[in-house]
DNA sequence: ATAGTCTAACTAACTGGTTAATTAATACGA
DNA sequence: TCGTATTAATTAACCAGTTAGTTAGACTAT
């Protein structure tokens, strides 16, 4: 319903386009209401095209949302790669890396909500799961995990364990954003205003430098107010 | 399937034996596939009543999902409560709630992901949402943040806001679980094994307490290997 | 006998997926 | 350059299986 071409799609010969057009509708249907909760006529209507379409370029809905989770983890997983391969002191690049994915994150909440989705359903043994993970979050885990090496090893951080703080960090980004909702019910605020998830921005940085470094460097005072 | 008597529930005359077997059923099958992925035939069979009976007890599928929640929800919020009221000094009571808290969610796998589905949800501005949040967590993230203010009052904490902090903790402990079956697939480990969960349990108060004390004392290593 | 508890069988609506026909662009031979 | 065959892209209409919810009646303890 959001970003869809204004053009009658009906006739308009566009294979890319209209493939597109559909991907794009169908990772909005799943990020919302889940594989078992989309309905292929909503997504069929939302990309403006008929039915039997979906079917003409995907095989079946598993499919349709099997194409739905590659676009959105390699999106994840090329961006923030690239951070990686940058040339930085370990130190810097974790804070960096952190505060990318921190706007990554809260820029693209579809693909948030995609991801997050796709790991609870995965605890009953996903095939997606299992594709996605060794293609996308393998090589980035592993590179994260050598940067961190590098920084216990020159005694810059504490002794800290990848496979602990990899999930520790990413907890601190996503999970603000899941329950923003409930959030706001507890509190009265918008947790998703501007200057919350600023506020909040600085706050993930400040909490995990404090648990990362040694001496506890940059802003030293951990989360504001 | 799991949890369900074995004796033969169809004329036993036991009502609360039965509405509670049919809301145990119910509970396990919305948390392991949401509410549109949940099958009320499937909650029948598994409770061992006939699926007509499920609308002599509650109205409908979201009345029975809403009963489901108020449990999940009740169950957790009444053990954390408990926690709060005990009597100690505040950086102590942070300190036990989080464990408390880390224990009872490994200890309640479908609480666990009941609650996240709705938070999910809840994007899209959910009824039950706004009725649980009102009367299980209000409470809880009042007497929490009383607790921390205390903390920072007395120097003992550095100046955190509770709404930074509380959803920082929360993430902390639940996202582990949430991610374990990607990060099994990544790392190869299984992140559920008694010892690598004992792990985790010391990983996030150590994560914690860095990040929450002024000094951090307890265990100073941050997270271990 | 009657109120409360429970079931077998049924229905109306929905939903994923299919089919057969149509349209538009392209290629190609005369 | 014009008509025609070929192919890719698209649609309207349909179907079969599923699913939430209902009905009418049966059982049982008091």
């Amino acid at each position: 319903m959001a970003t869809v071409a204004k053009t009658r799609l009906g006739s308009r010969r566009r294979p890319e386009q209209t493939r597109d057009a559909i991907l794009q509708a169908a990772i909005q249907e799943f990020a919302r209401y889940g594989i078992a909760g989309a309905r292929t006529d909503a997504i069929a209507r939302a990309a403006r095209v008929n039915k039997a379409l979906l079917y003409y370029y995907f095989k079946d809905k598993q499919t349709l949302y099997g194409a739905a989770m590659d676009h959105a983890f390699r999106q994840l997983s090329t961006h923030m790669m690239a951070v990686l391969e940058r040339d930085l002191p370990p130190g810097e690049k974790v804070r960096v890396y952190v505060g990318e994915y921190f706007d990554f994150i809260a820029h693209h909440p579809l693909n948030r909500d995609l991801v997050q989705r796709e790991m609870m359903r995965a605890g009953h043994s996903s095939a997606h799961l299992q594709r996605i993970a060794k293609r996308y979050f393998q090589p980035l885990f592993k590179k994260l995990s050598e940067v961190i090496h590098a920084g216990t090893a020159s005694g810059e951080f504490r002794p800290v364990d990848p496979v602990q703080f990899v999930p520790s960090m990413v907890a601190l980004v996503v999970f603000y954003f899941t329950s923003a909702p409930l959030m706001k019910t507890v509190t009265g605020l918008d947790p998703l205003s501007p200057e919350r998830i600023a506020a909040r921005r600085v706050a993930v940085l400040d909490f995990v430098t404090a648990a990362l470094f040694r001496n506890a460097n940059g802003s030293p005072q951990g989360e504001r107010r």
